[in-house]
DNA sequence: GTGCAGATCCCCT
DNA sequence: GGGGATCTGCACG
């Protein structure tokens, strides 16, 4: 699992840093894995766009506490994304979005969570994703250098890394902090 | 390939 | 009471 310290920078850095790693899901003994291949920070005072801008609510508490545990919410009525909590010592609220995974193990019953077998329809967004491993509300505030059934740990190297502005926000669009890497390049 | 409507509900104003 | 860090299916081309 990756350490505390990992997660203990700047929510930018992080976002960057986390890409090739690999998240573990365990449930009942099957075991899910996939590699991040694109996120996006949500920082705080100084964005906008991000949860955690106004204050700190029921909702978005966990963005301003430890690092390194999963900040989970409920979106458009239907949806889950995922979020590992990360910040620079001297920020109070960050987030880093999982928004897309590249599928290893378990894909069979990734399959089956989301209803398809179209490989390149199973983890390529953010709410898919936590369909895919089974992410739900349950997993809010975990602790993701410790749990046994939720954890990241290290992956591939990535070689380039493209940025972009945010998908889907309406504020702070100038900000590139939307980062992607090319998995079949790795 | 692009574009839009609808689903559906919790949280915040 | 409004809107959202989304996804799907259907239309059209």
């Amino acid at each position: 699992m990756l350490p505390r310290e990992f997660y203990n920078k700047d929510t930018v850095i992080v976002a960057r840093n986390i890409l090739g790693k690999r998240i573990i899901r365990k449930i009942n003994g099957t075991m899910m894995t996939g590699i991040i291949i694109e996120t996006e920070a949500y920082r705080h005072t100084d964005d906008p766009a991000s949860h955690a801008f106004a204050n700190k609510t029921e909702r978005n508490k966990a963005m301003f506490e430890e690092v390194g545990h999963a900040y989970v919410y409920f979106t458009y009525g239907m949806h889950y994304c995922f979020n590992v909590v990360a910040r620079h010592p001297k920020s109070k609220a960050g987030a880093v979005l999982i928004r897309a995974v590249e599928p290893e193990k378990g894909i069979k019953r990734i399959q089956k969570n989301r209803g398809t077998t179209n490989l390149k329809n199973l983890t390529n967004g953010p709410a898919k994703l936590t369909q895919a491993l089974e992410i739900t509300k349950d997993c809010y505030g975990i602790d993701l250098t410790k749990d046994l059934k939720l954890y990241i740990e290290d992956g591939v190297k990535p070689r380039k890394i493209y940025e972009s502005p945010r998908i889907g926000i309406k504020k702070a669009t100038d900000k590139l902090w939307n980062f992607k890497i090319n998995v079949k390049k790795i």
